[in-house]
RNA sequence: GGCGCAUUCGUCUAGUGGCCUAGGACACCGCCCUCUCACGGCGGCGGCACGGGUUCGAAUCCCGUAUGCGCCUCCA
C-alpha cells in the first residue's frame, strides 16, 4: 500500500489498504507499506505519523520497515540512465522521458475486471526524472514495485490508465511483472468523489465520532466486495478467511453512512459489558471530558443497546454528570405527578431500581395516569430531556439526593 | 475531445443461460413490544439503464446507444 504524505488517511484509502491487508493475510503474505512522497511540495508535515496512527487504530498491522519512495532516488536516476543508453529514453528540456511504443497494446490481466487492453498510440511519452532530478510516481512506483519484489499491486480504479504506462516501464528494464487488481472507488452519496460535504472522510473523524475500529473495518469490507449475498457481518478472522480478490466487483460503490451506523451499533452492543465501558471512557478521554470513570462505568450498561456511535453518549448521560436546565414548558401540567413521585421516593428503601419502579407505578396509578403520561414530566425533570436511559436505573444511578432537588426544582 | 472502466431495489450486494413471478442487508413505511429513546419481532414498498442480436430459453453471452466515473501534470 503507497500512500502519499498529503494528509489525514482519507476512508477511501482506507478501503484500498483493507482489501491489501486482507488479500495478503489470507495467503501468509506479507504486506508493505510505503510512503510516495516523490512531490516533496504537497507533503504534509505530521502526515506518515498520523498515517501509521490511523492503521494502528484500525488495527491493521503491516510487514516489515515503512519504506519512503525519496530514498531511492539515486536508485532511479540510475535506471533512468540506463534506458537512455539503451534508447528506451530521451532527454526533453532537462527532464528525462520515457519512449513508450507506438504500436499494438499494452494489456494485462486484471484480478478483478480481467483483460484489459490500452492501444499503444494512446501513450505519450511521459517523464521519469525530472528537469531538478526527482523521480515521478508514475516511474519510481513500479521501480519499486520491482525492487521490493511485490507480487501484487492492488490499487483503486483512477490507477487503470497509469497501468500501461508502468508496464512498459517494467518490460524495458526487463523484469517480472505484478499481478494487477483494480478495485472499485468509493464515492459519496451523489456518486461523485468522497469529499467533506458528503461527511466524514478521514479516519481520525470517524474515530472522534466513535466509531469502532471493527465495525468501520466490516463495513469497508462490504464497499465492493462479498463473499455471498447473506453474510454481513464478520469478524476479522471470517473476512481474512474469506476474502478473495475474485469476488470483488468492478464497479463502484457508495459510502452509506446510514448502514454503517447501523452496523456500528451492532458492534457496541454485541460487546461485553466491560469492554464497552471501556472504550467509552477511551473515547471519553480522547475527546477531553473530565467525567468520573466509575459512574460512566455504572451508566454504561444503560445506553449500551441505545448507542450507535460512541458520541452518542453525552447527550443521554450527561445529567448524571451536570447539573441540567429544566424548561418549565416541557412539564406541562405535571407538577402534581413530580409532587408526589418526590414524596413516594422520600424515604424509600433500597433505593434501587426495581422499588423506585414499584413506588412511581404506584403514583402513576394513583393519580389515574397511563404510565407514559404520568413518566414523562418526571423523566423531565430529573434528566432534563424527554429522552433518556431507563428512569428506574437512571434515578437509582443519580441518588436520592439529587433526584429528591431536582424534583423539588421542577415542581416549584 | 481522446483513451479506459462501469451500469441488478434509494444504498451495499447475491446472481456466471433454465433453481429468478430476481434473494439478503441498510434506509423508508405500517403493526406489535414499551416509562421516552433505542433494541427486538412481524409485514410492506422497491430493481435487472435502453435498443438490437445469439438461443428452445437471457439479469446472465455478443453488438450498439445512453449515462456516470477515472485518466490524459516535470501530481500521486
Amino acid at each position: 500500500m503507497a500512500p502519499s504524505p498529503t494528509g489525514f488517511l482519507h476512508i477511501g484509502g482506507v478501503r484500498t489498504f483493507l482489501f491489501n491487508w486482507l488479500f495478503a493475510r489470507h495467503h501468509g503474505g506479507e504486506f508493505r507499506l510505503r510512503i510516495e512522497n516523490t512531490d516533496t511540495s504537497r507533503e504534509v508535515a505530521e502526515a506518515v505519523e498520523q498515517i501509521e496512527e490511523s492503521l494502528r487504530w484500525l488495527r491493521l498491522d503491516w510487514d516489515g520497515e515503512t519504506t519512503f519512495q525519496l530514498d531511492r532516488m539515486d536508485d532511479c536516476r540510475r535506471v533512468a540512465d540506463q534506458l537512455v543508453a539503451d534508447g528506451h529514453a530521451y532527454e526533453d528540456e532537462g527532464a528525462i522521458r520515457f519512449r513508450m511504443p507506438d504500436e499494438g497494446v499494452t494489456a494485462w490481466d486484471d484480478a478483478v475486471r480481467g483483460r484489459v487492453e490500452f492501444p499503444n498510440d494512446s501513450l505519450e511519452d511521459l517523464v521519469l526524472v525530472r528537469s531538478d532530478g526527482r523521480p515521478t510516481y508514475n516511474f519510481a512506483s513500479p521501480m519499486e514495485d520491482v525492487w521490493d519484489g511485490i507480487t501484487h499491486v492492488i490499487r483503486a480504479e483512477d490507477h487503470i490508465s497509469n497501468t500501461p504506462k508502468q508496464i512498459n516501464i517494467i518490460s524495458a528494464v526487463g523484469a517480472a511483472l505484478p499481478v494487477y487488481a483494480h478495485v472499485p472507488n468509493v464515492n459519496g452519496a451523489d456518486g461523485k468523489k468522497l469529499s467533506k460535504r458528503h461527511g466524514a472522510t478521514g479516519v481520525d473523524e470517524f474515530r472522534r465520532a466513535g466509531y469502532l475500529p471493527d465495525a468501520l473495518v466490516n463495513f469497508l469490507a462490504l464497499l465492493g466486495w462479498a463473499p455471498d449475498g447473506e453474510t454481513t457481518i464478520m469478524s476479522r478472522d471470517e473476512l481474512i478467511e474469506r476474502f478473495s480478490l475474485e469476488r470483488v466487483t468492478p464497479s463502484p460503490a457508495q459510502f452509506d453512512y446510514a448502514k454503517l451506523d447501523w452496523m456500528n451499533g451492532v458492534y457496541i452492543r454485541a460487546l461485553p459489558e466491560d469492554a464497552f465501558a471501556h472504550a467509552l471512557i477511551l473515547w471519553l478521554g480522547e475527546q477531553g471530558y473530565e467525567w468520573d470513570a466509575v459512574l460512566v462505568r455504572k451508566a454504561a450498561p444503560l445506553v449500551q443497546e441505545k448507542l450507535s456511535r460512541l458520541e452518542e453518549f453525552p447527550a443521554y448521560a450527561r445529567f448524571l454528570f451536570e447539573d441540567v436546565q429544566v424548561d418549565p414548558a416541557e412539564i406541562d401540567g405535571g407538577a402534581p405527578v413530580i409532587t408526589a413521585a418526590k414524596a413516594a421516593l422520600d424515604g424509600l428503601e433500597p433505593f434501587d431500581a426495581a422499588t423506585i419502579e414499584t413506588a412511581l407505578r404506584g403514583v402513576v396509578e394513583e393519580l389515574g395516569l397511563k404510565p407514559r403520561q404520568g413518566f414523562q414530566p418526571i423523566r423531565i425533570a430529573v434528566t432534563g430531556s424527554k429522552i433518556s436511559p431507563g428512569l428506574f436505573e437512571s434515578i437509582e444511578l443519580l441518588g436520592r439526593e439529587t433526584t429528591l432537588a431536582r424534583l423539588s426544582a421542577a415542581a416549584s
